[in-house]
RNA sequence: GGGGCUGUAGUAGAGUUGGUUACAACGCCGGCCUGUCACGCCGGAGGUCGCGGGUUCAAGUCCCGUCAGCCCCGCCA
């Protein structure tokens, strides 16, 4: 039988228990985190999500918690009441935060049992993740869960605050809404009360913000879960939570500053980290030139050189065949890296592999000059020029990818974040934003034979390459813009067309014709034409920002309830089959039912 | 859809060239212990080697398939 918790009450936490309270009566309820029984005497680890403190049971003081002690064990809910007391001479553990104390425990009540647990709650086991995932609830007890989503609690509170001092108001938008053509697959919910119609959960609340800049609420903001139906990677889950804003009458600089002060405000508040403002700005095109990628670790250079130019005329094959067909030569300079292994290097030329690209080519600069299975084809002016151009010095190890543009900027741009890690170039507490800016606003689709927008089909074109969209679309760019930390997308936004005649222009460069944009985005058009202010916003992934302000390496560990890596909860074990009744009801029957 | 890694007591691991009864640690259970603190000492229990099939006199070990977890490509406006 466990005993009643009847009229006590917690008095401290067992970790807020210092010197300061020594005399004190206190009453603290807590977890055992250890039992340790000394025959006569017997000391219980209390843990609370505060710490833990030390409590001391002794017969002379009251035999009765002794004996009840005697039957405690890991995870039992206890509630004690004591008298906080200087540990005696010698036995202070300078280890713990409340070591210079333990409580002397005059009643004990024990008011739960608890199975053997699965693991240890403790910061030393280590657990597989699917033994973790199925008892989250005990996971979720151990230090770094607690840690980590306590500090995201402290980063939404300064985000609600920063954003609330902005003038930003915050404002739910529904979850239950419409599926619209473009980007991500949707989530369905299927409707009881309009049998055969679907709703589809937002992948965010992108129109419903821009509709409240219509409204009138000048400055919007939400902490909003979205959900895209797409495989998941170690930094993305299908359901993900957004910092969403939305602003009106504002320039991109406006929405960069405003968004910079409250990144400033977040890592001096959760990490007390000062971060440089204003945020460097990079092109879209100058990040690819020199870094390969559109989201750039800057945390070290280590920069992409194109030598097209320079390997056009020569008789290596390889280079001169991509020059002549428009591709993109370029290398990286490894520097000091001339020792790595044939092992080594065949390595990373399976991971410029994995993005496409067909071989990596490699020098080694040494004494003699180049060590490299390409050293042959070149003439010694080319090679002095190579040189030149890569800042070669003996050492060295130059890199080179030779394909079609994309290719080779994301195999080398990728290549040069794997150097960086191995290189060990990638301090954790090191925190480098960057703001991407001028993203093109078209992308042409090989599949589907046609522009898709790169950042959404609401985002407004710069206005100097409006009068380019009809002639050269692909060369047009948008008042688009990321912000990148670390190699990692944090956020991203643009100012939206508000122009309704524009919008339609819009969806008819995207293959949408007008039947169909009014039929999907109807009400959009709608509301660009009552008077819709000049408006642009961002969002901000949660997720992503609290895995880099815990050092978390997956995604799942900022968050309660994670899914698995094929979107299943390994807690609860959704999603799972329903009743023959409940699809009745929806009008829905599977074509198949599974085995 | 594709590539890769992992899977052995509750947990995390070792297990040689295929060869007797699958190891030791932590945890668990029992006992002892009045100053420990990831307590200590003595004793004990605990195994469908993920699952299925195959090769073999013999499989944790080799082969094929499959499931699960993880990482990546595609996908993610």
């Amino acid at each position: 039988m466990n005993d009643k918790l009847g009229n006590w009450k917690r008095t401290h936490r067992c970790g807020d228990l210092t010197a300061e309270h020594i005399g004190q009566e206190v009453c603290l309820m807590g977890w055992v985190q250890r039992r340790r029984d000394h025959g006569g005497l017997i000391f219980i680890d209390l843990r609370d999500r505060e710490g833990i403190i030390q409590l001391a049971l002794d017969p002379d003081r009251d035999l009765a918690s002794l004996k009840k002690a005697e039957q405690v064990r890991n995870e039992f809910v206890l509630a004690v009441h004591g008298k906080v007391s200087p540990r005696p001479e010698g036995t202070v553990n300078p280890k713990m935060k409340t070591g210079e104390v333990e409580v002397e425990i005059s009643e004990l009540r024990i008011l739960n049992r608890s199975e053997t647990p699965p693991f240890m709650i403790d910061e030393y086991t280590e657990v597989a993740e699917n033994i973790r995932l199925k008892y989250r609830f005990l996971d979720l007890r151990r230090p770094v869960l607690q840690n980590n989503l306590r500090l995201r609690h402290l980063v939404a509170k300064t985000v609600r605050n920063y954003l609330d001092e902005q003038g930003f108001i915050e404002i739910e938008t529904p979850v239950l809404t419409k599926s619209t053509p473009e980007g991500a697959r949707d989530y369905l919910v299927p409707s009881r009360v309009n049998t055969g119609n679907f709703y589809a959960l937002p992948q965010s609340p992108q129109l419903f913000k821009q509709l409240l800049m219509v409204s009138g609420f000048d400055r919007y903001f939400q902490i909003v879960k979205c959900f895209r139906d797409e495989d998941l990677r170690a930094d993305r889950q299908p359901e993900f939570t957004q910092i969403d804003c939305e602003l009106s009458y504002v320039s991109r600089d406006d929405v960069m500053t405003i968004m910079e002060g409250m990144m400033a405000t977040i890592f001096k508040v959760a990490i007390d980290v000062e971060v440089a403002l204003p945020i460097p700005r990079l092109s879209y095109t100058e990040a690819l030139d020199r870094f390969g990628v559109d989201n750039p670790d800057l945390r070290f250079d280590l920069e992409l050189i194109t030598i097209t130019a320079l390997v056009a005329d020569s008789q290596f094959k390889v280079f001169a065949d991509v020059a002549a067909n428009g591709g993109l030569v370029k290398a990286l300079n490894a520097k000091g890296c001339a020792t790595f292994s044939r092992k080594e290097l065949d390595g990373l030329t399976d991971f410029v592999k994995i993005y496409g690209a067909k071989g990596l080519a490699w020098v080694k600069v040494t004494e003699e000059g180049w060590q490299s299975p390409i050293a042959k084809f070149f003439t010694a002016d080319e090679l002095a020029a190579l040189n030149r151009e890569l800042g070669a010095e003996v050492g060295d190890l130059l890199l080179f990818v030779a394909d079609k543009p994309s290719i080779t900027n994301e195999a080398l741009g990728r290549l040069r974040g794997r150097l960086g890690q191995k290189l060990g170039l990638t301090r954790k507490d090191d925190y480098r934003f960057v703001w991407i800016t001028d993203f093109p606003l078209f992308e042409y689709d090989e599949e589907e034979k046609r522009h898709v927008a790169v950042h959404h089909p609401f985002t407004s074109p710069l206005e100097e390459d409006i009068p380019r969209l009809d002639s050269a679309p692909g060369s047009v760019r948008a008042q688009a813009y990321d912000l990148v930390l670390n190699g990692s997308e944090v956020g991203g936004g643009s100012i939206r067309i508000h122009d309704p005649a524009v919008q339609i222009r819009m969806f008819e460069l995207l293959g949408i014709d007008a039947a169909e944009a009014r039929e999907k985005f109807g009400f959009l058009l709608d509301a660009l034409s009552f008077g819709a202010p000049p408006h642009g916003g961002i969002a901000f992934g949660l997720d992503r920002l609290m895995m880099i302000l815990t050092g978390a390496e997956s995604i799942r560990d900022v968050i309660a309830f994670p899914k698995t890596q094929k979107a299943t909860c390994l807690l609860s074990e959704a999603p799972n089959e329903v009743s023959e009744k409940q699809l009745q009801e929806l009008g829905i029957r599977l074509r198949a039912r599974q085995k």
